[in-house]
RNA sequence: GCCCUCGUAGCUCAGGAGGUAGAGCACACCCUUGGUAAGGGUGAGGUCACGGGUUCAAGUCCCGUCGAGGGCUCCA
């Protein structure tokens, strides 16, 4: 977007650039930059364990940005103590050691850290487990062999691979980022070790880039975003925390989110319906949520001898809403229950994170009952809605994730059916042309899925869409179709939702559209700026008009000047300003002016409800 | 829940190694009526998250509670 040749330079408050951590490159495990972060690891365990006697360390790999390395501390550390750390680390690369490695014998491993409990359960693990230093399962017959990498006094348990010698690293392109716990292997019922986070580049430059790339992304977190755009706040001591409360801007949007859905998924044949807000206990006993899901639900609430529960899912309404229409024949199905239900979670304190982690939250959901021979075509139709909704908010750096039952006890014992609706999800799958991927032991206990995760600017994971198919439930609640032969059969359910929750959505589109929402999904469309007080009834007039046109207007006739107006609006990331003066009033005109900075000039006002018309149905 | 960091006006933050609170923005009022990113002035606004403790004296030190932020396998 080319700037105007006036005003100052830079454009500090347009939507950030789309700027781009340096790329990792392809075959990262054998690059030169997986060799520098891991060597940079180990110099990092060497200045800890100078700094800290008697220091136990745990592990210490590379990392998409960079490494980390797990300690057991004597005393707390402190965010101060990695400046030390760090400038230790460009003392031992200066020093230019050199990385040795060697193959150890069980023995003698056990001997060389005899003092390190964490690499001894390591070593334990690798000889009987059995993997290759890559950690893929041996061939059969082969053992597996233990190696260590020295360089100066540090000698560690180590896979590698390093570089040849610490002078290899540039000691300006790494940093010490952050302290954090991690339990020893992840385990919450493990020890909490102590974290050290570290970023390291080949070059100061890709180091800088880097930093610069974290500091744009903060920029549109929605929590940031959300607060300065006034769409939504917390009132963690009046209202409880994990739930936000949606200021009259944040509302409009999450009900024209909802709107397009309803609007959609209608054109596709889905009904809604509505089943309140709480339900008593008994019902979770006996769809078997209150036993796997006890821990995600609020306690109860006690009436006497009833117990009820804040809903934590719909799938038991849905069903028993199903149950009570009365006899259902096969002819009906797919039968599809929609709503638009807000559930309560209660999600771990440390947990919660902005609008994508909450404890209140408004399910796009829906209940599909059919017969199992339907299920392939359900979720081929499901496939195309979702890929339909998510394209109209530009979404398409989703992963698809087919998730399908592994080892273990937890699955529903029903091979049969397993493999047919697995075979089913496949192939639907297959034809749409989507990419996926196969997770094998990523299934419910009730019934394979498919879900679309989605990356946040920060790069974490947050799950969107879900289809997953439940052979269990149905039966457990007693559900039942009349087939064409004359007798009872037990329906299949599909559990979907396509934005997931509209918190989480939200969440996530504020920050792909770093706030500046399409026109069509913009709380305040246009803003009308009258230039001085004798234009503000014309800019009223106008602004009425505008919205019998179902536009979204405001007037900014504030005793400001027109400047600061519009760089108010610009703030609010409002797509259109309409500017009145002397010679729109008398011309019947607006002039038109777009928050990305470029200026349209004068145009009639049925040429600009034509413009933002098509902007609209373009969804831009 | 656990580890680390943090909690001062609506927002963003100052308050050097204890002595009873400051700035900018936002807000209100006045002046200004301005043609495409900050016109000027005046003013209001804080039990320094909450509860204990140390001290003649605590926003500043100690303990606890409640919140918020970062993190909790990308597996030698």
């Amino acid at each position: 977007m080319p700037n105007p040749p006036f005003g100052r330079a830079g454009g500090c408050l347009m939507a950030p650039k789309p700027i781009s951590p340096p790329p990792i490159p392809d075959d990262y495990p054998h690059s030169d930059l997986y060799r520098i972060r891991h060597s940079l690891a180990h110099i990092m365990a060497q200045a800890v364990l100078e700094k800290f006697p008697g220091a136990k360390i745990a592990i210490g790999p590379p990392i998409d940005y960079g490494f980390y390395y797990d300690f057991d501390l004597p005393r707390p550390i402190k965010e101060e103590d990695l400046a030390d750390i760090e400038a230790r680390m460009r003392e031992i690369i200066a020093e230019g050691h050199a990385f040795t490695r060697r193959v150890i014998a069980p023995d003698e491993a056990r001997e060389l850290f005899r003092d390190q409990p964490y690499k001894l359960e390591l070593i334990e693990d690798i000889l009987s487990r059995g993997t290759d230093e890559y950690g893929n399962p041996l061939p059969p017959g082969e053992q597996p062999v233990l190696t260590t990498y020295k360089h100066a006094t540090f000698e560690d348990l180590c896979r590698g691979p390093h570089v040849d010698n610490t002078r290899d690293i540039n000691p300006k392109a790494f940093k010490l980022m952050s302290i954090a716990g991690a339990y020893w292997r992840g385990d919450e019922t493990k020890p909490m070790l102590t974290r050290i986070y570290g970023t390291a580049w080949r070059t100061p430059k890709e180091l800088r880039q880097y930093l610069q790339w974290r500091e744009e992304a903060q920029k549109r977190d929605h929590r940031r975003l959300g607060k300065e755009l006034g769409l939504f706040v917390f009132a963690p001591d009046e209202i409880g925390p994990g739930i936000p409360l949606f200021t009259p801007k944040g509302e409009i949007v999450r009900h024209l989110l909802e709107s397009y859905v309803r609007e959609v998924q209608t054109r596709y044949g889905f009904t809604h319906v509505w089943t309140g807000h709480i339900v008593r206990e008994d019902l979770y006993a006996r769809s078997g949520h209150l036993q796997n899901y006890a821990d995600v639900m609020f306690p109860p609430m006690v009436d006497g001898d009833d117990r009820y529960r804040l809903k934590p899912m719909n799938c038991p309404s849905h069903m028993t809403l199903y149950k009570k229409m009365g006899r259902h024949s096969y002819r009906e199905l797919p039968l599809r229950f929609s709503e638009f239900a807000t559930v309560y979670r209660y999600e771990k304190k440390g947990e919660l994170h902005g609008l994508t982690r909450v404890r209140s939250l408004t399910q796009d959901d829906c209940h599909i009952f059919l017969m199992p021979e339907q299920i392939q075509s359900e979720f081929a139709m499901l496939l195309d809605l979702v890929q339909e909704i998510l394209g109209r908010f530009g979404l398409t750096n989703y992963q698809v994730r087919l998730s399908l039952r592994g080892e273990g006890g937890k699955y529903v014992d029903d091979p049969e059916k397993w493999n047919a609706a697995e075979a089913a999800l496949r192939n639907a799958l297959n034809a749409s042309g989507l990419d996926y991927t196969e997770a094998y032991g990523e299934a419910a206990f009730y019934g394979p899925k498919a879900d679309f995760v989605a990356r946040d600017t920060l790069g974490r994971e947050w799950q969107l869409s879900t289809i997953q198919v439940d052979f269990i439930q149905p039966a457990r609640l007693g559900l039942t179709y009349i087939g064409p032969d004359g007798e009872e059969h037990t329906p299949v359910v599909l559990h979907r939702a396509i934005m997931g929750s509209t918190e989480r959505f939200l969440g996530v589109l504020i920050e792909h559209y770093a706030g500046a929402f399409p026109v069509w999904l913009a709380p305040v469309q246009v803003v009308v700026l009258p230039i001085a007080d004798r234009h503000a009834a014309h800019a009223q007039r106008l602004a009425g008009r505008l919205r019998t046109e179902g536009l979204r207007v405001e007037v900014d006739a504030d005793s400001e000047t027109l400047n600061y107006r519009i760089r108010r609006a610009e703030k609010a990331k409002i797509p259109y300003m309409l500017v009145v003066g002397d010679r729109e009033m008398e011309n019947g005109t607006v002039a038109v002016r777009m928050r990305s900075r470029k200026n349209l000039g004068t145009m009639t006002v049925d040429a600009f409800l034509a413009r933002i018309r098509a902007d609209i149905e373009a969804g831009t």
